[in-house]
DNA sequence: CATATTTTTGCAAGCGGTTGCAAGGGCTGG
DNA sequence: CCAGCCCTTGCAACCGCTTGCAAAAATATG
């Protein structure tokens, strides 16, 4: 491995002229930085940016943290993710938390690699993750998780209570009476929110937690539903409701006309000609600039105040809700 | 952020001392141990890995560089690595390679961070990314690329010709009789190598490539082939199986009677009720812990031989071909 | 108990960088 | 031609940690 010190020396100069040829706004003789330029070429020369970081105490990682692997929402989301961090010159340093209950272990390792700062990618992480980030002084943003109450920590996410209302509202317009909700994981805040939201306007309904944001969760869920069903669903996530929707045609229950069903998300796979789901669109690449920008804000200023910003979810008319009349 | 000094200090010893506590095989008496773990705990300590890596010349990073972020079978292929990583002991960087066409930058940007390996995970990123990165010196393996001729680098993955055979195969077994390849991206060495075994069995039959492993790439490819349609097709791809199907039905083709299809990975999807794809499972599991194994050999022995891991796939009977007579 | 042997320990240098500081050099202006 | 100023440069210390080496301490041996 080349460093600093054989370009030095080719070049002819010190150590600290060609450190600062490669640090930006430090100062340097045009002729001295074009011989150092020449010389680091020829070696192929790159700073090792883990031993600057040293020194600089940034290394420009970046804790890209999620549970959410079965998810195909979650794809999107990452994509965006590790595209708007390159972007910006962060590195993604991925963690999957699967099966993982003990925040500590997480922040010991964040600590470890001297990330910069982390972004919390989840819907169903409880949320005393992203606290502990934080509380180890770790610039820390949740990305999909609760707007409200998660004191310290800056979000960038809909308003689950406000996606459980306008779910609600959506059905009843639709005249569906007897209202359903099939949420995901019971513990999640989302879950909690969705459901509080959806209550809050549809009275005290029915509902069922499934296991996992995954088809069979929601199909088993469903299955479950089957003696006693409602005429209309609000599904956790649009996953889940593929799978609902699965379990209901299994079932010879038309859908929109026997049972209605309104999902969340807007994931790609919505809008395919063969599922076609009426949906409550989460605004994934708003939401992710969202958090970047939020992340951008804290490694500048540490110490602000947690933001929250919270974005518009909107209904996306297709075709498993009966339409208006 | 408490170092090595501070933690020397409260327990009275040198920095040695403490350095050696942390650090497997070291020599240190049980008692001072003791005093520097209490210290260590009561400051709470963690080596700093990057430091550390300086003189160890070992950073833990893997750089898991991918362009599929579309395919949601990447998504439990993302799982897979990271989870496998983890359990390892490494930490994977994640580079997102979409739109990225020079291989030297992406050298450039590992090399800097000091990743102690690459896992080039796609099937579409052109060979000489992964041939750049061993060439630049950094242990690679590449997953789910093609595993002949790829001179100098460890590979784990399906043979693609065997499974555009297998393919072929089983459509003339079925009674088909004009097929059609429906490939991915044209480029790709997966898809010329799917051609090849699919030709080698069927003779030079009509073919159409899509543009991306997408469900509209695959939907539109299908559509362009209404006119003049074979009789059953081998898609590149479940995701394209899944365009391809949707564009069938619109086009009121039935299928598996008018119109047979079988596509390639077996992802999650591929088997929800409301698909139901006949298709080649990729062993996605045993191709990641290939991958994960030879990744190991290789940061073990730097440069013992690469290696070729090929992973058999089989047929998975579904709904979208007719059952054999 | 003295000596030989083994462990444990601290020192100091080094990993690949950055940076404050003071000295050196080139220009400008008078 | 000289003083004064500013831009460049190298030195040396430091970032947090590891490690070879030799001295010190502990243990074993006769």
């Amino acid at each position: 491995m080349v460093s600093l010190k054989d370009v030095a020396q080719r070049a002819g100069v010190s150590r600290s002229a060609v450190s600062r040829t490669f640090t930006e706004g430090a100062s340097v003789a045009p002729a001295t930085r074009a011989r150092v330029v020449e010389a680091a070429e020829a070696l192929g020369y790159r700073p090792n940016l883990l031993a600057r970081s040293l020194t600089t105490r940034t290394t420009g990682l970046i804790g890209l943290v999620s549970n959410n692997f079965r998810n195909p929402a979650f794809l999107e989301i990452f994509d965006l993710f590790t595209r708007g961090l390159q972007e910006r010159g962060l590195r993604p340093l991925l963690v999957n938390l699967t099966d993982e209950v003990d925040p500590a272990r997480s922040v010991g390792l964040l600590r470890q690699y001297s990330v910069d700062g982390v972004i919390v990618a989840s819907s169903t992480l409880p949320t005393a993750f992203a606290r502990a980030f934080r509380e180890a002084g770790l610039p820390t943003v949740l990305a999909f998780g609760r707007v409200a109450g998660e004191a310290g920590v800056d979000v960038a996410a809909i308003d689950n209570v406000a996606a459980g209302r306008l779910a609600a509202e959506t059905l009843l317009a639709r005249g569906y009476r007897r209202l359903g909700f099939l949420g995901g994981p019971e513990g999640a805040t989302t879950t909690i929110d969705r459901l509080a939201g959806f209550r809050a306007v549809a009275g005290d309904v029915r509902h069922r937690f499934a296991a996992a944001y995954s088809f069979e969760a929601g199909r088993d869920a469903m299955r479950a539903e089957l003696d006693g069903l409602a005429e209309a669903y609000f599904c956790g996530d649009d996953v889940l409701s593929i799978g609902a929707l699965s379990a209901l045609r299994d079932a010879g229950r038309s859908v929109p006309e026997d049972v209605g069903l309104i999902g969340l998300n807007d994931m790609a796979m919505a809008g395919w000609d063969n599922i076609r789901l009426t949906t409550i669109r989460q605004p994934f690449a708003e939401i992710v600039g969202g958090a970047l920008d939020l992340l951008g804000d804290l490694l500048r200023t540490p110490d602000k105040a947690p933001e929250v910003r919270v974005y518009p979810c909107a209904l996306v008319e297709r075709d498993t809700l009966r339409r208006p009349s």
